[in-house]
DNA sequence: ACCCCGGCTTGATCCACGTCAAGGCACGGA
DNA sequence: TCCGTGCCTTGACGTGGATCAAGCCGGGGT
């Protein structure tokens, strides 16, 4: 099973007012002005940290621009990444006050946020929202567990692959040119956050990826952007079960 | 943070019509006789399978008796462990037909079950149940991210010393000891299962294991049986944040 | 033009864990 | 009683990825 879709593909939602429908599909007029009503943009640059393990939030929000990652600290400085959040996506967890994990901003990001209290309410009064919040919080968990089998069993280079395979289908201009095979996409994380994604070592990630370039599978210009001449290929690499199911 | 505690006391809901409410803690009369009317037990005996990965399940379930684990297999038979189901704990998705992971009695298991159509129906027309289902999602969430921690950054001996502490936490009579230091309690897991959970083969499972008996961080009464001396020496092993906070 | 610095690559070496292999122990059935 | 079988332990050895270390490259500031 791939990386969950997009609630909406991106292309159908290039501002906010609309990509609320990422919080709740079934919106009424009146609840997207509700929710109007009660929201704001932050922007963050590169590198910034949105939120520390432990601070209270007072907002959630829906990723607009860029890349946020949630990510643990263990006391002597080791890190994993436990959440990769992408345009639409959704940060926060309302009736929960406390962020459970760092979140940090991996490239240049803009939020949409609302505050916590008002957002509270419209759960407690708009029954479908709580279950679409459900639906996405059985998405992530689906992402997370699919990340556990990579993290448990899967070699260095597996690991990589399908982080590209990863990257390549949650873009959008990916998406609809992937079943022709030749796909090109940018990196949105450095070295050492693909590490810290991948349970490796930057000087690990860099050996993958230069192995696979050397065999072909990508090709890269300059350091960030990846070009895939043949997805299927790439696709092998994964370790995953290759039922050629690109878009299932 | 530690695991994710029993949605009740195991000691307060004996058996299954008190333990509906780990699906809905706050079910009136009515709504639990509604539970009990679409109700029925299924038990399985330890090695089992319950679904097989990509089986439509035609109810959702809660854990009376015993311990499944949900697995994912790789085609060359790498196995990882992504979810760990213990007594009260919640099987199955409402909305979704589809198994996505291989369901595993690993010891003897006693499910109660719901039928899905008439379960989603109470989904739908109670609005509380849905958002109590949206915190236990976000509990399994919780706990998928501490254990992808565990299987990105940890060494082995990290790895086993968690796993215990989790067990240990889980079992209703441990913690109400836990206080004191010393305590006792089975592994409902054989070493392979461990294995599986902890992305380890069951050889260095067992060669940690033996490390800490040598250790005297535990001890061991036949192969299940774990008596740990002084919990928070077992802590200390885990990697984890030690703030003490043992009820954290 | 120069240097600096952050992000990245590459090489040499090490070691934790996987792999392969040989038993040990407890239980159940003939 | 003996043997078979499932589960576990232990040892010897190999290796994938971590660690340590030395640069490279490209962009921005002075």
């Amino acid at each position: 099973m791939p990386h969950r879709q997009l609630a909406f593909p991106q292309s159908e939602c290039a501002d906010c007012p609309i990509r609320h429908r990422a919080v709740c599909a079934r919106c009424e007029t009146d609840e997207l002005e509700q929710l109007e009503a009660i929201k704001y943009y932050r922007n963050y640059e590169a590198g910034q940290t949105v939120v520390w393990a432990g601070d209270s939030m007072d907002f959630v929000a829906s990723v607009v621009r860029g890349v946020a990652s949630l990510t643990q600290t263990m006391e002597d400085g080791r890190r994993q990444m436990v959440g990769l959040l992408l345009p639409s996506d959704f940060l926060g967890r309302p009736s929960r006050e406390k962020a459970p994990y760092d979140v940090i901003a991996t490239t240049d990001l803009q939020l949409c946020c609302f505050r916590r209290a008002p957002f509270q309410n419209m759960i407690d009064t708009t029954p479908h929202i709580s279950q679409r919040l459900l639906e996405m919080t059985l998405d992530e968990l689906d992402a997370a567990r699919e990340w556990m089998l990579l993290l448990g069993r899967k070699t260095a280079r597996e690991k990589i692959a399908s982080f590209l395979a990863i990257i390549a289908r949650r873009d959008a201009q990916v998406q609809q040119t992937i079943a022709q095979g030749e796909v090109g996409f940018d990196l949105p994380l450095t070295r050492e956050a693909m590490a810290d994604y991948l349970g490796l070592t930057l000087e690990t990630v860099s050996r993958q990826m230069s192995s696979l370039k050397r065999d072909g599978v990508i090709s890269l210009e300059g350091k960030r952007r990846i070009l895939v001449p043949d997805f299927d290929v790439l696709l092998d690499e994964t370790g995953d079960d290759s039922d050629g199911g690109v878009l299932a």
